[in-house]
DNA sequence: ATGAAAGCGCTAACAT
DNA sequence: ATGTTAGCGCTTTCAT
């Protein structure tokens, strides 16, 4: 398509003007003022305007200017939910559950993704309030950005999912990281393993630190004491499990067992596994912390500490709905349980031979 | 169906009072504009007004109300990315690629979901549209929302990605899934494999006919008449996966190898494997489509037709950026290469029992 | 080079 | 019950 200047006027080269209240109030024979009345749902119009203005702006295809309605009104009806990691399905299955429920509440979702990069994390939360959001729902980095801090003097309406925020008393919403480690732990004692490692997260988060002590639990509960030696540190990621487990299988009296502390982890400690050939759970046994899509896909199916990760979301939206509409609430904490779902990885119950007890 | 227009109130009506352009100008001494020139970095303002203003700002803690700004600009820098599912890895990696572009270019990111939903994709693309963004990247539903055609007539700039766009000559990447998948079909014919089952999506999505194509030349090729009765469709879900396997599995002469043509499907297709206790691959090979996170932790690891999902969010992006900038540009689909990575599952390199071809 | 003033499209006070 | 009008906070002519 060529664009010409020339003095003679284009048939159209205007491309359709989006409508505006002023026409929809022409061609309705009302005011704007009344136009906006009937389309906010506004008590007190005429039955006969009502349908006027109803007929006009389907006519004209009408669709209020929400940043012109945002300004006006000052507020927002965006929430923002702000994640370490979009390709960790555990935030994916989070974000998939708060979706839900706020979409049902007629808000919009911005998602703010940072990566697990602290710097992001200050970008992002500078962006967002520029952005005028109305609320947000966020699960911190190991070192919280202190604009987190900002935000909430500045009363923004927020709660905290999955991880606590260091000193700052939000709404908040958990799982029992402590009790679903401690089962995990005692299971594998119970299976009779002494030797069992902990592939663990960074200590800067409050999950990882939770789940250590669920492991030293099950330990002092039993009677024993836990291994230090045998607790490793990693980044919650693939890499840092698969890493993890080549130094545990490389240790002159490798564990016979391993309890790794997160999903993207355990896909590291099992692919070591596998290079190694080693046999689970006959060689060294494994369960993983929360339950994926992949679990059940695996070769044997992986013991895990069940989080109710979609639940995570649902709750902390509904908090945050909750704030929202009364801001001076008493602050809440929730706490999800967890579950272990024994299957063959960890021995109990190998399925290719269905030996009884 | 009825459509209503949205008439929610905005959830905070008093925000806690933040510093104004006029705020900012008073304790700078300067007007308004003057303030605006400098924030928004026009030239021409003397050295001296420069620090007095950016001084002031910083005091305040100024942030420019992006809001107000949008109106007055008649424009956002908010992008919208459309996805079918949130919860599917392989969206979730186009989204982190697009991010990666988008937040460079200093845009924003509205991430919407429509949970392979037509329904929830058209209230979805309304809101978008009254949202005013700037421009869109999409992946579409099977029977894609006319409210796309209206968005694009209205000149938005927009760009799909992965699926083809029914009617909609708009700027678009995806892969090569017709090569991908003959490479993976040539690859368990040229095992020896002969009844080679398929399961697909379904057949109303671009990305499923060209896998179907891809198989069916494979066949063609080596003379031979694809196997139409050992065509599956599902619905690119797990389930959906799991359920075609076991049909697979319960047929009087099963396949000796199948091709999973999405990766969430292959999770339940090998589920399906594992519960009739089929030995992967000397029972029945196994070829998948996507290479993810989990296809190494697998036993025996997964051979999958890789597409490049990162890149394809990146490549979206880029897209979109130039014809942000220039509207009037050619239009361009990009084509990204898909490549086989052979591992144990498909047989020709079982790692327990190196046997040669 | 800077300031005064006019809106962007909408809603809410205030009139009538 | 409806219309008139005054901004929301910002950018951008248009003057000077």
């Amino acid at each position: 398509v060529k664009k010409s200047i020339t003095n003679s006027k284009p048939a159209r080269l205007t491309p359709p003007a989006v409508p505006t209240v002023k026409e929809v109030a022409g061609l309705a024979g009302v005011s704007t003022a009344t136009v906006s009345r009937v389309l906010t749902g506004a008590a007190g119009v005429r039955e006969e305007l009502v349908r006027r203005v109803r007929a006009a702006a389907q006519k004209l295809n009408y669709r209020p200017n929400s940043v012109a309605r945002n300004l006006r009104v000052r507020g927002t009806r965006t929430i923002a939910l702000v994640i370490p990691d979009i390709e960790n399905p555990f935030f994916t299955s989070i974000v998939g559950g708060a979706e839900h429920v706020l979409q049902a509440a007629n808000y919009t979702l911005l998602l703010a993704n940072f990566n697990e990069d602290s710097e992001r994390e200050d970008l992002l939360l500078d962006t967002l309030r520029a952005e005028g959001i109305a609320g947000m729902i966020f699960a911190p980095s190991a070192n919280p950005s202190r604009l987190y801090q900002e935000l909430w003097k500045a009363k923004l309406p927020m709660v905290a999912v999955s991880r606590l925020p260091d000193g700052l008393s939000v709404d908040l919403v958990t799982v029992e990281n402590r009790e679903g480690s401690r089962d995990a732990v005692r299971h594998l004692l119970a299976l009779g393993h002494k030797r069992i490692g902990l592939i663990n997260g960074p200590a800067s988060l409050s999950t990882a630190r939770e789940r250590q002590a669920g492991f030293e639990q099950a330990f002092s509960e039993a009677g024993l004491t836990p291994p230090k030696d045998l607790v490793l540190r990693a980044d919650f990621r693939q890499g840092g499990g698969y890493r993890a487990m080549k130094t545990l299988i490389g240790m002159p009296k490798r564990p016979t067992a391993v309890f790794v502390a997160s999903n993207l982890m355990t896909l590291g400690a099992l692919q070591a596994i596998h290079e190694h050939e080693l046999d689970i759970p006959s060689a060294i046994a494994v369960v993983g912390f929360d339950d994926m899509p992949w679990a059940t896909s695996l070769r044997p199916p992986l013991t895990v500490v069940a989080q109710p990760a979609r639940e995570l979301g649902v709750t902390a939206a509904k908090l945050l709905l909750d704030r929202l509409q009364e801001p001076a609430r008493a602050r809440r904490h929730i706490i999800l349980g967890t579950s272990l779902v024994v299957r063959a990885s960890s021995g109990s119950l190998s399925p290719s031979r269905a030996s009884s007890g």
